[in-house]
DNA sequence: TCCAATTCCTAGCGCTGCTAGATATGTGAG
DNA sequence: CTCACATATCTAGCAGCGCTAGGAATTGGA
């Protein structure tokens, strides 16, 4: 069984060298440019070894995202951490989604307006979208009162949301985000 | 010179039923199941015909969404002309846009997740875009109060935006949409 | 009636995600 | 040490995509 356990990790180093290149190809020329020829050539095997892997490219993206919620809750939570004051922390956590989705848009996208199926259906991505989430919920509680906390960081998280993608896709001018970003903060902190 | 206007009547005509092709096509089945040759079958033309009406098939859903943003207006127009009081006027918005959103998933992807380029640079869209922009201004404006109307509203905009997209890949359950939509109304009325 | 211009179609290019069938590789038994 | 079996991997190809070059058909004017 000594062989059995050394292929599978192989198996699983190539596995990650899989979501390795996805990502970084995905990251430099957008998911468009990410084909599974390319992955095949970049991790020096043919095409088919991919879906030995995966079920299919949909499925690659998902692996790439899964990366993705557990960086996002990280960066939310050291913003939190670092916060002076409660008001401050929801302004702090608002900055760190958006600069998160803007230094990473492919990342985003995968995790956020691609990739439908998979990640939110299986196993270990409730828990670091949990993660983030309970980030956004822990800042936005001490000025909730008593009001419905969950309803109130979906609202404040599709508000973030909404900045980011609408930016991005040029539906909103870059130079106000800043303006924005401030009017949500202070609409969420009162 | 009236066999040219014929003409030209009969190309203007074709072009209609391409965008109509289009957008029926999206709305029963998404912008996947648009292919080119499915538009040219529908239309009983060959394939090459649609490009010499639109620059590709970005140009044709393009002009599908123009046609979303002009419908967009009307709807928070209407919405917004019929509401009792400025408070209401602002929740009324937002279930127009929020209805819309749901009633025409592919026609909203087309005006603002998808089709980045050709819209937003041409001549008739920003007409029609800036009406429904300016509904959304109006309705928010009797609460603004001195405060920056056009971040305010553009904040407002990207909330709608990001409960309409994160509820509709699966990111938010539908069964607390109303409860969402209320906390982001009350935040922006007060 | 004949020519020229315009309109339209056939055929094909290079690409995509994905897969069936053949081939090479490595393992365990005799 | 050899051989047969099982596993791993590759080659080749399918059907579909957006898009386009070049030739055929239709139309309008002289």
């Amino acid at each position: 069984m000594a062989t059995g356990t050394r292929r599978e990790r192989e198996r699983a180093e190539r596995e990650r060298a899989i979501i390795a290149a996805a990502r970084a190809l995905a990251l430099a020329e957008g998911w468009d440019a990410v084909t599974t020829r390319r992955l095949a050539a970049q991790i020096e095997y043919s095409q088919p070894v991919l879906y030995s892997h995966f079920k299919g490219k949909d499925a690659i993206m998902a692996a790439v995202a899964v990366e993705g919620f557990a960086e996002l809750a990280t960066a939310l939570a050291t913003a939190r951490a670092s916060a002076a004051g409660p008001r401050q922390a929801v302004a702090d956590v608002a900055a760190a989604y958006v600069t998160f989705a803007e230094q990473r848009p492919a990342l985003y996208d995968a995790m956020f307006t691609l990739a439908v199926d998979l990640p939110f259906a299986s196993q270990d991505v409730p828990t670091d979208l949990a993660r983030g989430f309970a980030e956004l919920a822990d800042a936005v509680r001490p000025i909730a009162g008593d009001d419905d906390l969950e309803a109130i960081t979906e609202t404040f998280w599709s508000g973030l949301h909404g900045l980011v993608t609408l930016m991005r896709s040029g539906r909103l001018r870059r130079a106000d985000h800043d303006r924005r970003l401030a009017v949500l903060v202070d609409r969420f902190s009162r």
